[in-house]
DNA sequence: TATTATACTGTATATATATTCAGTATAATT
DNA sequence: AATTATACTGAATATATATACAGTATAATA
């Protein structure tokens, strides 16, 4: 994708504009009328050009047949966020198999990007306000703190904790109730995998 | 908004699809060939049909001037829903002084519609995982049943809290958690209006 | 220095497209 | 029984539209 003029940005701007206003696109003479050009030709001309770069395909021989190219929001937004189930043993991959459903749902709907949302199991999280059934919104990442919320797995193992680091080699996996108690894991025994942490939950009732 | 017949159906679906395959609508000749008309009176009769009941707006004069009425995606799904603050005091009412801001949520994200966000304050119902800061997806109803969560208000304070009747003039508001004890509310002395009931919950990390 | 990209005006035209008119036929209302 | 809505075919046409061609001019690139 190549560098876009002043305006070749102007005519790509209106050409959005027109289809959000009437639903579809303009002819070469509308975008004259809407940018005071006063020959369809100049319409033309940058069309090509926008066509050449990459930011629009023109459908040749067909009225109002611009279309816009635009790859991320297309596949991001429409496809929506997998649901994974927490299963008892194994990793929570984003394999076929594995997906509840996709929900729709807007990116940076929490701010920060997530991956996938993970629904949750038992009661161990409770005093953190997470609840059986609730969907974590969950980052792919190893970068955690001490604090944070992650999901961690333990062999096969996967499971949702707060994450506390005591020593370079000893991290805890604090449950938030009462009924469960810490899981001490030293690193040069056991083997820890940080599958993500939670940037967001969601319930529905 | 009149019913659809099959065939009309058919032609507004084949409008969709061909929008979304080519970023433009369809022609009169372009209907025809994917449902196999062989005049392009067929579609044209179809389209007024269409446009006489509403589902379309034809733009007389303008070669593939279809457009697709869909009232409730491009309101609601635009604006998005409104954050409204738990002031201690007050209704929580959709006045624009009251909106924190408008969160972009696809409708019938929790299943069920909703009307507003409400940001939770306090920590009474912590037991049922909804803890500070958290936003209550709120669907503004008085059908309320026992157990359910709702958003009450006695005279000018808003909380939320279970919901169960003992009696037809008694009702108690029930906190879930054990340093707040229960609210009982004598219809015949106290005044209670039930601003909606929680549908759904959103946390942001 | 020649070439290419950008940025236009202005005219012309083949054709893509909406739209009307003339029919046929069936089912649903009034 | 008459009217209206639905569901088509088939042909004709005015016009909406893409698109080529002929110019002019400036800035960037090779």
């Amino acid at each position: 994708m190549k560098d876009i003029t002043s305006q070749q940005a102007k005519v790509l701007n209106c050409i959005q504009l027109y289809i959000k206003k009437t639903g579809f696109p303009p002819t070469r003479a509308d975008i004259c009328r809407e940018l005071g050009f006063k020959s369809p030709n100049s319409a033309e001309t940058h069309l090509r050009a926008l066509e050449k770069k990459g930011f629009i395909s023109i459908e040749s021989g067909t009225s109002r047949g611009i279309a816009i190219n635009n790859p991320e929001t297309a596949e991001e937004e429409d496809l929506g966020y997998p649901i994974i189930g927490l299963v008892a043993a194994g990793s929570p991959t984003l394999a076929t198999e594995n997906i509840e459903k996709n929900v729709k749902c807007p990116k940076g709907f929490f701010g920060t990007n997530f991956d996938y949302f993970l629904r949750v199991k038992g009661l161990s999280m409770k005093d953190a306000g997470i609840m059986e059934d609730d969907l974590i919104a969950v980052k792919k990442t190893q970068d955690v703190k001490n604090g944070d919320i992650v999901i961690a797995r333990i062999d096969d193992e996967v499971t949702v904790k707060y994450f506390h680091r005591h020593s370079p080699s000893i991290i805890h996996l604090q449950p938030a109730n009462n009924d469960f108690s810490d899981i001490e894991i030293n690193l040069e025994e056991t083997e820890l995998y940080i599958e993500g942490k939670s940037i967001g939950l969601i319930r529905e009732n």
